[in-house]
DNA sequence: TTGAAAGCGCTACCAT
DNA sequence: ATGGTAGCGCTTTCAA
């Protein structure tokens, strides 16, 4: 006899002298059994030093208690905060989590639903840039119960719980219009990369044209999300002729990279120049200026992914689940009035959000 | 027959006129299985949209391919980096994560290393503060294979990969006397949470002793790794009589709330106060002003620990791994030479590392 | 309330 | 190189 080998709960039925179909049941459903029978039962367990095999008992009853999670990469604080809120959710009802980082790659993303798929888990969350179509349509041929967080989705029987990208972006420029800017320049996300980024952008481009502002192309970068990459595109906006006054970034850590670049300039933020941010990640309220920023409800759309997905497993709900978060523009310390005189703004449009009420992520 | 259930390698082997023998070959061990059969499994396997179930295989093979992974909170951006380097490492070998948050709560540990044993994970890696011996003991108690990161422990059979905490808190000290500052505070994470925040302060105190500075406890204060604790801290320090030149504080989140709350009150870093932080989180380097750091080889730690996990399950090493890596002090722009003038500091030990290189976490 | 027994889908040993 | 088959440890009817 192996003396490392674990006891079963065959053992434990012998230990106990009654069948291994009533220790099944003191796990699973105690009410069942004999108060009497649960205490030999119990005792026996613990005399035997017995640990119940999930493994065993998954296959049988065809479920783990496992959910899958998906972020791009959990380094990002963004989609640590997501993380946490499905962690949270899910401990709290006795389902674990299985991480799987893609580092934005699509071929990472095939590779973890086969592992999923594999491991039996029970659903999944897809969390963060989202090329809709061809993973969607992979994932519901897997039959396994998904959603997905930070973007909507067209089809109707999807569940996603998201935020309005669109008009939160829309909102953060028609603030810098209402503070007298009309050269506003965007260090934008990958539009190849995440939808989000082309979303915002396309809120931008909007935006201006409602406010009878040119766009103008020379004005929208397109980076990767890092500190670096907000600095080379600051750098190389401030080295246009007539340079903007106020840089809408796609998330806060381009935006920081920004403002380093900004002051490494010689530029007061935000006296010379206004920049705001997106994600409202921790840092930014203890920024140097405080960033104006997008609070994206990170850790609410986790939990609320988490919910509805295990609320599907239990069968509490089967039709699909698809919900917008409120998504907030905090005005911090990084914008201000434009300064310089320049010819007055004449914006048409109250600098009142208007056209934004009735807009939405689908244009 | 239900058309959602998956089909086995029984079915397949039917599919193919083989065995099922033959069938979990050319899925475990391809080369034992002849050219032409094994194609004719294969394509069997996908006729009949075979996925292999992992469950199965690992109740049988008494192995899951899975590693835990426990984490104070993985919303910290140190930790997301250990994890980083754990998942990367192990997504390469073939094993998944399980993740675990304990919210800094000792009692969550043990239902995570309860929940580990049930689900049959293959190993774990514990990362953070960690209260040696009664969880070390109730681990080695389950004859699971794991690792700690972050901190050494006494044992001689434990595996671990750390770094010299101890040692590099006495550099940052070493380093701020080095400039002249002789009035020196520090902000500690909480001793009781955090052995690694002990061993900070105990190095900060053999340093003072060591140049002979008087240690004064009202210098001293101990907080949770918060922005917000950061500036509290450093409202407090300011408001003594004759408050600090300089602050050590025991992580760059507390040294960042430092830094709001002096600038806040007036004060320029570093001309008129010196701040160092630990970690070297990603901000650190685009902070205003760049924050003076320890760099701690977090991503690094991840992957070795992760490394030696595995190759320990392999069976490729069975003795005891146990690793220091080196922490390196950051220097930036938040710390400068003292710039009042006080009495001219008479260090008596040049400002260079004399003691430092046999000293260690120990004490 | 409890027991007997047939799986769950795979691995691995023993044969051939 | 391939097949037969006995488990792995649990759940879940069906009976008693």
């Amino acid at each position: 006899m192996n003396p490392q080998s674990q006891s079963t709960i065959r053992d434990v039925a012998r230990e106990a002298r009654v069948s291994v179909a009533t220790v099944s049941r003191v796990l699973n459903d105690p009410q069942r059994v004999r108060l009497k029978t649960r205490e030999k039962v119990l005792k026996a367990m613990d005399h035997c030093h017995y640990v119940y095999n999930a493994l065993a008992g998954s296959l049988s009853a065809r479920k783990t208690t496992m959910l899958g999670v998906v972020v791009p990469t959990i380094t990002n604080p963004i989609f640590a905060r997501v993380t946490k809120g499905i962690q949270d959710y899910a401990a709290q009802n006795g389902y674990s989590i299985l991480l799987g980082n893609t580092d934005y790659n699509e071929e990472n993303e095939l590779h973890l639903i086969n592992l999923f798929q594999e491991k039996r888990i029970d659903g999944v969350i897809f969390n963060g840039p989202w090329r809709s179509a061809p993973l969607i349509l992979r994932m519901k041929s897997t039959n396994l119960p998904f959603v997905i967080t930070w973007q909507k989705v067209k089809d109707k029987d999807v569940n996603f719980v998201a935020f309005d990208n669109f008009r939160s972006a829309y909102h953060s420029v028609e603030y810098l219009i209402g503070l007298g800017h009309r050269r506003i320049g965007m260090i934008a996300g990958k539009f190849s990369i995440s939808e989000r980024a082309l979303l915002r952008w396309k809120a931008y481009r909007k935006c201006l044209g409602d406010y009878d502002l040119p766009y103008e192309p020379r004005y929208v970068l397109e980076k990767g999300y890092s500190f670096s990459e907000g600095e080379e595109a600051m750098a190389y906006l401030l080295d246009l002729p007539s340079r903007p006054s106020a840089v809408f970034c796609g998330n806060d850590i381009l935006a920081i990279g920004a403002i380093v670049e900004a002051k490494k300039k010689g530029l007061r933020i935000p006296e010379d120049l206004s920049i705001t941010g997106f994600d409202n990640m921790e840092i930014s309220a203890f920024y140097d200026p405080p960033l104006t920023t997008v609070a994206v409800p990170a850790y609410e759309m986790g939990r609320m992914a988490a919910k509805i997905l295990i609320e599907n497993l239990r069968g509490e709900s089967s039709k699909p689940q698809q919900y917008m978060l409120e998504a907030q523009l905090i005005v911090r310390g990084s914008t201000a009035r434009i300064q310089k005189k320049q010819p007055a703004f004449g914006a048409r449009p109250s600098a009142e959000s208007k056209l934004a009420v009735w807009l939405s992520d689908d244009r």
